[in-house]
DNA sequence: ATGCCGAGAATATCTCGA
């Protein structure tokens, strides 16, 4: 069973993309992050066509989450239950979708082996500048969900991956040049530690022993090219998941040419 | 090589992204 994580930087501009990457990778079931629309405008028809179920979070141009899924969907959340509000009016924004999958026609069968899986397609606040409110809420953002993930971890059976674009770079080696980022968001310690909490409690981030490379370059500057780039999309999963993936990798063909997202997908296999 | 910002809403220029 194969899942991935991509912020797709708009699935309106970028779904041929998408379908064509889901087709080529065999994956099953696949978290988007900033479709940047509303479900109504959310192009469904090739998902089906390719033989995807879509559940869509998207309430206006910002933000917005999704999962693609050729498992049955067998429930969704369109929030955590701690995910605080931004904003004024204060907005639960379209940030975080946990998609509930049968994982039984994908995986062997096996005594005691789960059959279902949650996947949460996670867009975490960017923070924008250490002393803007957007930054204390993406601090908080990381703590509820943080609270909210002890409770799921109660359960030692619990078949949980939580996936998508954290907007943190944990390590100095997950930017292309720390001095440059001096003083900015991403790198900042309270970032950092609040990412480094789920590893305390007991979340697995599958990702950082098999991947050597960065997730997402900046469109300006020739970023790519100089591949100067960014490590911030991640996928924490519970133990019981984390001690059933095989392998993991990006796709850093899809950062190529026109019409490319500025992020690449991170792809995780299951046993 | 992969190439110098892209997307969406509103309507010409703004917000947002990291």
């Amino acid at each position: 069973m194969r899942f991935a994580t991509w912020n797709v930087n708009s699935i309106r501009t970028r779904v041929d993309r998408v379908i064509a990457f889901l087709e080529r990778s065999g994956t099953d079931v696949l978290a988007m992050q900033e479709i940047k629309c509303r479900p109504d405008q959310f192009p469904i028809a090739p998902f089906e066509a390719a033989g995807y179920q879509v559940a869509i979070h998207g309430l206006n141009q910002w933000n917005g989450v999704a999962v693609a899924s050729r498992l049955p969907i067998v429930e969704t959340q369109d929030h955590f239950l701690t995910q605080p509000a931004f904003g004024e009016p204060p907005v639960i924004e379209a940030r975080a979708l946990g998609v509930t999958v049968d994982t039984t026609e994908a995986l062997p069968a096996r005594d005691q082996q789960a059959s279902s899986m949650t996947i949460w397609s996670l867009y975490v606040p960017n923070g924008r500048e250490v002393t803007h409110a957007h930054y204390a809420y993406k601090l908080e953002w990381l703590a509820n969900l943080a609270e909210q993930g002890r409770s799921w971890l109660a359960d030692p059976a619990a078949q949980i991956a939580l996936v998508g674009d954290w907007n943190v770079a944990p390590l100095d080696e997950d930017v292309w040049d720390v001095d440059a980022f001096e003083g900015a968001t991403h790198v900042s310690a309270p970032e950092r530690e609040a990412f480094a909490a789920f590893a305390a409690d007991g979340w697995v981030e599958v990702t950082r022993e098999r991947v050597t490379n960065y997730t997402y370059w900046d469109y300006q500057k020739l970023r790519f090219p100089k591949n100067e780039g960014m490590r911030i999309d991640f996928a924490y999963c519970s133990p019981a998941l984390a001690a059933r993936v095989s392998a993991a990798h990006i796709d850093r063909d899809e950062r190529k040419g026109k019409g490319a997202s500025d992020h690449v997908p991170v792809i995780v296999d299951v046993n």
